[in-house]
DNA sequence: TAGATTGTTAATCGATTAACAATC
DNA sequence: TAGATTGTTAATCGATTAACAATC
């Protein structure tokens, strides 16, 4: 499946779809773009658009193979394909992105977490979290793809350029700051702020008093 | 100000420009566009048609007041008004948002936690969590605007429907599935496998592998 | 054949970008 | 006046939606 041009809505909703069909009773063999945009409360048209882009098994009548399906999503999502990473935060913050695999195969590998307040180490579940000053000797014999940034607002760009100086290739931002990296590295950033913002502006809308 | 229909993209600018403009040595009174655009690496126009949104402090060859253009943003994202949320996840998890306070001010006010396979209370920083069965006591005496869904899969709908039904306006969703909410309800969807595929996606367009 | 479904092509909508007029 | 900046109006771009042709 070549990687084509997708929209941000496209990416939010292929593990909604995802889900959904691995939630379907295993006599199900087939489904259809129709039922999926039923169930889901989606446009029809959209659904057979995302479903075209990422699987070529749909059939006349029939729908797609369920089992077809889930993997052709799997594979464009990459799920498969483990992208190592560390996530650099403060205190409880960092367990976020330590946990996360608990909701669903991410393709994220975080292999550790660096915590500048922390003096020595530190374990969550089967993870270590390490003091700051050890990103540098970490990195020494791993290769890192990803850095995670969930430290505050003041640190994050000092951490940001240590592990781009590091190697790593992506960087997650999820600090409300604008992040400078050089042009090779992928910045990805979240904003906790907009996504809040925006249920409040849709309460407003509904006449609630936010 | 008047609310205005505003893009996703700029809801997640303003935070940026916010902590931007608080940045700027205290001797600095007024910003316009164009600096901001160049410091932030983003377009002119975008940023100037952002902050007509939010401020009419703006003046020719001057830019706007950074004070006012503050208070502005901060109006505009309504970060003064709290909105009485709850949490319900599982173990570490729920610290994401019980301590999500310490990035930046997100009006967002969370008053508890619920964890399904917590026993008895348990105290995390300045917030408790509780065991999800007391969720419905809680709710008592309590007006909650906002319920945030961090449970695993197979838990968020049930969830969903008690916290809709304890009378909660919004439900922030951070599980990647469709949740069914009644119409009056507002639902904002979060998305972190959306993110890491996008990332993703990029890496491999620079011809990264993974 | 009729009906359900796919996939494609055209139309609509909305956001971003570009061009320009107004102002201090 | 010239220049920096704002704010507005028009043009472009991209995504979603609608209409339709193709297929089993």
């Amino acid at each position: 499946m070549e990687t084509k041009k997708v929209s941000n809505n496209m990416l939010a909703r292929m593990p909604i779809y995802l889900n959904y069909i691995k939630t379907l009773p295993q006599e199900t063999k087939n489904i259809s773009a129709t039922k999926i945009a039923n169930a889901l409360g989606l446009g029809e048209v959209s659904v057979r658009k995302d479903l075209a882009k990422v699987s070529d098994g749909g059939r006349c009548k029939l729908g797609y193979p369920c089992e077809e399906l889930i993997k052709d999503i799997e594979s464009f999502l990459g799920i498969q394909r483990k992208m190592e990473a560390v996530v650099a935060g403060n205190g409880e913050m960092l367990q976020l992105l330590l946990s996360y695999d608990g909701f669903g195969p991410s393709g994220l590998d975080i292999l550790a977490g660096f915590d500048a307040n922390l003096k020595e180490e530190s374990v969550i579940g089967e993870k270590v979290i390490y003091p700051m000053e050890q990103l540098e000797s970490f990195f020494e014999n791993k290769k890192v793809l990803i850095g995670i940034i969930l430290t505050s607002v003041g640190d994050a760009q000092d951490v940001c350029d240590r592990m781009v100086s590091l190697g790593v290739e992506g960087i997650w931002n999820f600090t409300p700051i604008h992040l400078n990296v050089p042009e090779h590295v992928v910045l990805q950033n979240e904003s906790f702020t907009a996504s809040i913002t925006k249920l409040r502006m849709q309460l407003q809308e509904k006449g609630e008093e936010v």
